[in-house]
DNA sequence: GTCTATAATCGGATAGAC
DNA sequence: GTCTATCCGATTATAGAC
């Protein structure tokens, strides 16, 4: 339930949004949603076209809602090293995961290019993102010349969206925490040998 | 459908295990692993007591199949590096993503113990192991000893199972691929360099 | 815009015949 | 052991009243 200060449609939006992070698509019901919105079946009808289109919306905004933060974090200044390792350790929900990234294993939104385009799109652009941030770092001569923009940038995303998976298994930020330590150890001397 | 040479109980065991893999644990019905089995409903429910019982035997034979697997790969001799090489760039059917791993995004898996302790511990087991591979690498001297064994394990799994999220994001495997090579290229100096 | 009614199908399971 | 019948609630809507 939401504050009536949000129209029935924005309800409906957070409403898909939180459900989708938690449950993902094919666990989240429009029975649910309606519910967790505290609109009716004709209210949502009414103003999307379905689950999918609901879905649609829900997932744009969260992906907008992830590069803005995301974003916020790489311009605090400082050396690629720092900025990377700001988006590294910046807090995070961790037991709930990424409600982008969880979004990769549900079978109905990899099937489907509409709802999939968003989340590629997202963690496309975060790839890239970062690649950009590892190359400032290599016009610096910040880090070692070996490195590979788009694969350290791979290998930053990916421990970021594997931690979640050792963090839920083991109902424990701890294992994400660790993974994060691990790579910035790995990548810390690479910026100063240089 | 299998072989007529499996038996019933083992039919309706593949079966799950394979609609788990590819639709997770909400997203599987037992409709649809009596159909994916050649099974009626009867005979399912004589064999296990329902969908719980029925996703646990899968699950422990995944995670058994898992640890073999992957053990094989760290077999293979040579230093510690090439170890947890062998290990990121075994072949592996990436965008299908990780059969134990995707189980983490399961609202009902995380949420029950009995379902999530198969889980927890194959993902614990393979952190250990890999940190002991890590352990034995600094034991030689291999590794720069600013390495912290159990984090480096993290930052490897993590990689691999946020791997699967680029892959299935994009479409294409190249992004697990990325991230494997960035974060050997990181360990492979700490490696050299001590 | 929102509500209630209706409906076809699925989900998860039990009962009892064979 | 396997089959069919049956059950009850959920899913994903559509129709039409208000």
């Amino acid at each position: 339930m939401y504050s009536g200060f949000m129209s029935t449609p924005e309800r409906l939006i957070e409403a898909t949004r939180e459900l989708l992070w938690e449950r993902g698509y094919v666990g989240t019901s429009p029975k649910a949603i309606q519910q967790q919105a505290g609109a009716g079946q004709g209210s949502m009808y009414h103003h999307f076209a379905g689950k999918p289109d609901l879905a649609l919306a829900a997932i744009r905004r969260t992906a907008e809602e992830m590069r803005a933060a995301t974003e916020a974090t790489f311009g605090g200044g400082g050396t690629a090293y720092e900025r990377i390792s700001a988006y590294l350790l910046r807090e995070r929900d961790v037991l709930r995961g990424c409600p982008v990234g969880r979004l990769t294993m549900d079978p109905e939104i990899i099937a489907g290019a509409e709802l999939r385009a968003p989340v590629d799109e997202t963690l496309d652009w975060l790839r890239g993102r970062i690649a950009e941030i590892v190359q400032e770092g290599l016009d610096q001569g910040e880090f070692a010349d070996t490195l590979v923009p788009r694969e350290i940038a791979a290998a930053v995303v990916a421990t970021v969206q594997g931690g979640y998976v050792l963090a839920r298994a083991s109902g424990s930020p701890d294992a994400f925490d660790a993974g994060v330590r691990g790579l910035l150890s790995l990548l810390a001397p690479a910026a100063k040998t240089q």
